[in-house]
DNA sequence: GCCAACGTTGGC
DNA sequence: GCCAACGTTGGC
């Protein structure tokens, strides 16, 4: 199936739910709170599995929770939405960037990205520790063991878990 | 800094 | 198509 005919087959499905990892020494929630409409293009993505989720099954509406990885803790710290579908990654075939790949260029791109905007930065992060144990999440790719996968489904059982101790924390403060 | 668990590359 | 070597991710 062709992109567009993918864009086509997915413009009647469900609102679905993600969940996508960033380095925050790289980029955080709080460079996305300081945004203009606190909104952002996710480029950079380099792995053909995250980029196919995002140039074939996000929809404007989905939402995302927003993942600090290589961080102290590593924690969900806040949730986002999509609010652009996917387009080509221009990041791609700039020489000067770190995420440049010579096989992109714009006639032919490899990379594809979405736009997110920041919903809500928990008052309080979710760390593993405390994601750890909990019977709805058990599953989840995020706590698998060795997962590496930066753009991921999310069931809605478990972003209701995860919004359900997002606010259990913020009571807490 | 260590290293397990990946995903990709390239020789064959 | 197989798979060893390599580079990367990311928790700890």
């Amino acid at each position: 199936m062709s992109v567009v005919a993918k864009k086509a087959a997915k413009s009647n499905s469900a609102k679905r739910y993600w969940l996508m990892k960033t380095e925050p020494e790289s980029y955080s929630i709080d460079d996305l709170a300081n945004e203009k409409k606190q909104t952002t293009f996710w480029s950079g993505v380099r792995n053909y599995q995250a980029r196919n989720f995002m140039r074939d099954d996000m929809q404007i509406g989905d939402e995302v929770l927003f993942y600090h990885s290589n961080a102290n803790p590593p924690a969900i710290v806040g949730t986002a939405q999509v609010v652009k579908e996917s387009y080509p990654d221009h990041t791609s075939w700039d020489k000067k960037d770190h995420h440049y790949d010579e096989k992109s260029t714009p006639d032919a791109p490899r990379w594809f990205m979405v736009d997110i905007q920041l919903t809500e930065i928990f008052e309080e992060a979710l760390g593993r520790d405390q994601l750890t144990g909990v019977a709805a999440l058990a599953d989840m790719e995020l706590m698998r063991k060795g997962s590496r996968l930066s753009v991921q489904p999310v069931k809605k059982s478990e972003w209701d878990a995860v919004l359900k101790l997002a606010k259990r924390s913020k009571k807490k403060k």
